[in-house]
Order: structure tokens, then C-alpha cells, then sequence
DNA sequence: CTGCACATGTAAGGTGTTACATGATTCC
DNA sequence: GGAATCATGTAACACCTTACATGTGCAG
């Protein structure tokens, strides 16, 4: 339900595409949200049938025509209530947290080495990320950032206690 | 899929029923797995039909009889070889997120309420964190809600610096 | 000439939640 | 008497992803 908000939300900053929604997502939100275009268009098609958007058709030279989305006055007043109700308290989902709890009985090597990918990919996100947001525009969009670098931080704090008690509890497997 | 394993899992450490199953994943990994019986009768059943466990029935006084449900070899592989994949990266997903980037034209007092609000829920969460720590009974459990602790610890950190910012830009609401 | 960016869409399938249905016992 | 705990299950629906279908133009 909350991508339908997603789209009225992005079409406040501007007219948009759907082509164009999916690039914003995933510039300024992807730490946070996706969007596939299985969602997307029938999403948009729903909001235009119920009068929360408008659509203009805009012919192109060399490139198939768009159609540009605009918020009406409607979905405006529907994003406004949606905003304003209180925000559903989201389950932290790990399928690492998961193997890691399950993983009881596998070799310990096999352990170590999940935990240091798992290490890793952490390490990735935050240069990505810490690159994201050099080119950050506004406040909110350096928010979204912010709380991602925060909590990956933490992870990586977390990790690193984890990886002392998995090396002390049994042998080491020789590092990579 | 991964209830699937989630269930194998627990399985292995000792047969239980479906109603076993709910209270125990609430217990210990409630903070990041969840299952409505609404997926854990169908899938132990898919579990069965294809060998994965086994079942039996025990007939109790004064209450309904329970179907207490064991791993066999054949679950155990399996679980074995989904524990050595390469866990999937879970993207973090907040609608709280969602909504203080969409609330740029939402009143500042509004907005501060939401972000006051946050901030209550995240603590609330880690003062129950923090009692479930001292009854958890394997390093796994501790592991998991050390996990929720350092993120949650992470996000209030966020939180006051959000705070400052919203107060400064523009008047301040009297303090709840 | 291969692949990417542009641009829109549908269909099938997987995954999961909520609500409903049933029924005994125990605690307040 | 009402609510919670024990115990199993189904059905309807919401939601979302993947893969497919289609077609142009430009850069390497």
C-alpha cells in the first residue's frame, strides 16, 4: 500500500514518468525502497482511475513518448491524511541474522566466513554510501543517507564482537 | 521461502508443534522473524508431504491433542545446504522513513510530533531488549538481540541529531 | 554489432497477512 | 461471566517480484 504513497509522494516534488519515478526511487531512496515497474505502472493507472493523478502524453524525436504524471488536488489532500496517521513499526528482516542464528551446528570455518562476507558487504554499503551522499541536494535526502551510514555503522560494531567470540569459542581458520 | 528453513531450523533443535513453533519464534527471534499460523500449518504440511519431517500425533487431557513435528535426515540436508547459499541482503524498510522524507510540506510541529514518536517507540523497544537479554539462554539469542540493541542504540543517535535540526530551522512546538 | 538508456506495459507466480471457524479449560 | 491459553486449520485477499513483450537510437 505505501508504494501508492511513494508515487503521490515523489509527484509532489514534480511531474513525472514512471520511468522517471523508478530512477528518483533509486537515486534518493534506494537505501530505503524499491520500486519495479510491475508495481509502478499498475500503481499509476490505479491513482489516474481514482483521480489522485493526471496524465499528459508527451510525444518524443528518436525515443518512445512519455507520459507525465501530475498530482491533482485529491491525491494531494489523500497524502497529506496518509502522512499524518502514524507510521507502522517495521520488523528488522535479516536473512543473515536467520543462518547466523540456525548455524549452530555448522563448522565453525563456515561460520567465521559468513560472518566476515557479511562483513564486507556492510563495508561496501557504507563507501557507497558515504559517496551517495556528497552528492546529496536536500536535508531529507542526506536524512535517508544518514540513518543508513548510522545503522551500518553499528552493524559493523557488532560484527567485530561477534567475530572475537566465534574466534575464541573454537580454532581459527586461517584468514583470507 | 525462508519460513521453510526458519521451521527446519527450530525443528533441529528439538521436535515441536506448529503452536511450539509460534511461541518459540517470538520468544527468540521475535526481533527479526515473525510467523502467523497462517503460513506455519501450510508449510509444515508441504514439509511432510515432501519428507522433509515427520509427525506425531499426542493425544492430551483436558486439552487438544498435539501434532508434535520431527526433523528427518532428509530436512537436515536441506537445511544444511540452504545454511552454506549466500544469505540475501535484506533492504532496510521503514514507512517512518518513507513518511519524514515525504513530509516536506507537513507543519513542523507535525513533523517533530512524528520524530518525538520514533524516538518513544525505539526506546521502548530497547528497554524490552535489554530485559530479554538477561533471560536468553544460548549466544545465538544474545547475538540476535545484541543485534536489535546496537541498531535501535544507533537510530535514537539519529534521532537527536534530526532533532536539532528540525528545531533550529524553524519555531519550536512546546515540549511534549 | 552488442549492449545500454529510453519508455511502457502484462501475466504468472510466489509469499504472506488477516480474518474466520472450532472448542475445551483455567484464571480472575 | 469473560478473557486468556491451548491447539489446529482454511480461505480470501493484498502485495510484490520476475520474466516476458516491444521498439528506437546511440556509444563503444
Amino acid at each position: 500500500m505505501s508504494h501508492r504513497y511513494l508515487i503521490l509522494g515523489l509527484l509532489t516534488e514534480c511531474p513525472m514518468s514512471g520511468y522517471d519515478i523508478k530512477k528518483r526511487v533509486n537515486f534518493a531512496l534506494k537505501a530505503v525502497a524499491n520500486a519495479s515497474y510491475g508495481t509502478l505502472y499498475p500503481t499509476l493507472h490505479k491513482l489516474l482511475d481514482e483521480g489522485a493523478v493526471e496524465v499528459h502524453e508527451i510525444a518524443q524525436v528518436g525515443r518512445p513518448s512519455k507520459k507525465v504524471y501530475r498530482i491533482t488536488e485529491r491525491g494531494q489532500l489523500e497524502l497529506q491524511e496518509w502522512l499524518k496517521q502514524p507510521p507502522i513499526t517495521d520488523q528488522i528482516r535479516r536473512e543473515f541474522l536467520l543462518k547466523l542464528y540456525l548455524a549452530h551446528d555448522l563448522p565453525t570455518a563456515d561460520l567465521q566466513a559468513m560472518v566476515r562476507a557479511r562483513r564486507e558487504e556492510v563495508t561496501d554499503m557504507l563507501t557507497r554510501l558515504r559517496v551517495e551522499r556528497e552528492v546529496a541536494q536536500t536535508p531529507q535526502q542526506i536524512w535517508i543517507i544518514d540513518y543508513a551510514l548510522q545503522l551500518g555503522e553499528a552493524e559493523l560494531e557488532w560484527i567485530r564482537n561477534i567475530q572475537k567470540q566465534i574466534t575464541t569459542h573454537d580454532r581459527v581458520a586461517s584468514p583470507a
